[in-house]
RNA sequence: CGGGGCAUAGCGCAGCCUGGUAGCGCACCUGCUUUGGGAGCAGGGGGUCGCAAGUUCGAAUCUUGCUGCCCCGACCA
């Protein structure tokens, strides 16, 4: 992409509504504008963003045995009346009427409807286990949103539901969840903890927040180092297998947010240097609820014996628009964002410090070339700007590359690589500056796999 | 929903107290000079001053009402 054609509207002032670090550098990089309170547009660079967020959700959901569908956004009351919700959700809840005053509503989440959806089509145990998951659109009318797409009113939300015979079952569901969830945050770059939460109506264990420590979190969190420095599963992980011990190796040490931390239990079982207090973003919430929904909906099948047995379900949840921002929590600086090459809106910038110059002008148009016939994804800085200017831009929206071409170099045959996270540069031939891109690119491609 | 604050050009702000028909910086356009970390000079474009009533010869400025947005708290992915 030519920055010459591209929409990025950059801001060099914080916004005075900004009040922290992601919400002020996705507005100055031009990735989102607020059209209401807790309510956005999201730009072309900020798009590219959540489509590859989106993207590793949904390929960690689908290794998992889970099930894409989509569900609207706008639901018939009738079905919360049946769950008991309708009356129990309160302003949250966006009412609407559509022309026939039919009570409607824009989804704040979608048990009801996927219940309804599963009761009117299986009927027998065979059919089960199912995952079945969505990325949709949610409105929550918070009372007060804030910190940007961190806390909106309208948000996007991967949501799966899980359908078990058995109790016993319905853990495996949850645990190909939780692994799915380490996965999914690994490879956007997060270190994510899952964390003992409120536990629904059934109680136990099966309940987890997944939380990514950062400066600005919203809560305070608790935890074992070896928490943070624990390897998510890799790709090598089989779903089929018994996937218990596994997840026992997370939640077999202390790891909690502020209303289930327990101090007495935290300083017992946790050596005192590997204590981490730290505050937290909460990305993801897996829960099983049993047969909350499908008891009172009467979402049942016919067990071997014959016997209508009402069906488990768990919910599973990401918030994918929150993502974006809590991966800025955790990636930036003071110049700006940096992306993780998994996420990044593009694999390189490339910066001509002297448009009209023909030397630099060929040899930026060549790189430009060859690096997408590389399936590169490139923002060439091709406008007629100063060279401040352009290095400020590129460090503030963050891409993990910038090739920097100029004359000075150019007359030599050398180039400039400046590696975003680590403010590295070096000085290198074109070709060397190609190999050495598309190889980090490549890299990255075959660890998501 | 309780408490506090703000609303003037794309962004950040001044002007309001003491009414006289709108200004600064950045951004934007034109020209010249500049050109490796947000250049300089000159010239220019852009605002029904959130909305509505009222007071007044005259309202960004005073009065009343409304709306929107932000911050703190309770609540939440």
């Amino acid at each position: 992409m030519r920055l010459s054609h591209y929409f990025l509207p950059l801001l060099r002032d914080d916004p005075k509504e900004a009040e922290i670090v992601s919400h002020r550098l996705m507005l100055r990089a031009g990735l989102v504008r607020q059209s209401s309170a807790g309510i956005y547009s999201w730009l072309p660079l900020g798009l590219r963003v959540l489509s590859k967020i989106e993207r590793i959700v949904r390929e960690e959901q689908d290794r998992a045995g889970a099930l894409e569908l989509l569900m609207p956004t706008i639901q018939p009351a009738e079905i919360w009346r049946e769950s008991g919700r309708y009356e129990v959700y309160g302003k949250e809840m966006l009412r609407i009427s559509d022309r026939h005053e039919r009570e409607m509503l824009y989804g704040p989440t979608n048990e009801e409807l996927i219940t309804e959806i599963f009761r009117d089509a299986v009927k027998s145990y065979k059919e089960l286990p199912r995952i079945l998951y969505h990325i949709q659109w949610k409105f929550r009318d918070e009372i007060r949103p804030r910190f940007g797409v961190m806390r909106g009113r309208e948000f996007l939300m991967k949501d799966s539901y899980s359908f078990d015979l058995t109790v016993d079952d319905a853990r495996r569901s949850y645990n190909k969840m939780f692994l799915a969830y380490l996965r999914t945050f690994g490879r956007m770059g997060l270190k994510s903890i899952p964390m003992a939460a409120e536990s629904g109506p059934i109680g136990g264990d099966l309940c987890h927040e997944f939380i990514i420590p950062t400066e600005t979190g919203e809560s305070e969190v608790y935890f074992h180092k070896d928490l943070v420095e624990q390897e998510p599963p890799g790709p090598e992980l089989d779903y089929e297998d018994d996937l218990a011990p596994l997840v026992r190796t997370w939640t077999g040490k202390y790891a909690a947010t502020s209303e289930k931390h327990d101090a007495g239990r935290f300083a017992e079982e946790v050596p005192e240097d590997r204590r981490v207090t730290a505050r937290g973003i909460e990305v993801g919430h897996i829960f099983f609820f049993g047969t909350k929904y499908s008891e009172p909906m009467g979402c049942k099948v016919q067990g071997p014996d014959g016997g209508l047995v009402t069906v488990q379900m768990g919910s599973y949840g990401i918030g994918v628009s929150r993502l974006v921002g809590a991966i800025i929590e955790a990636s930036h600086d003071e110049a700006g964002i940096i992306w993780p090459k998994s996420v990044a809106p593009f694999d390189v910038g490339l910066i001509n410090l002297k448009v009209g110059e023909a030397e630099v002008d060929r040899a930026c148009e060549d790189l430009y070339r060859r690096l997408e016939n590389a399936s590169i994804s490139v923002l060439y800085d091709d406008r007629d700007d100063r060279a401040g200017a352009k290095f400020t831009a590129m460090d503030l929206i963050g891409l993990p590359w910038q090739i920097i071409v100029g004359p000075k170099g150019i007359k030599a045959g050398e180039i400039e690589l400046k590696e975003r996270a680590t403010g590295m540069r070096h000085t290198l031939s074109i070709e060397a500056a190609l190999n050495r891109v598309i190889s980090s690119a490549s890299e990255a491609r075959r660890e998501a796999a």
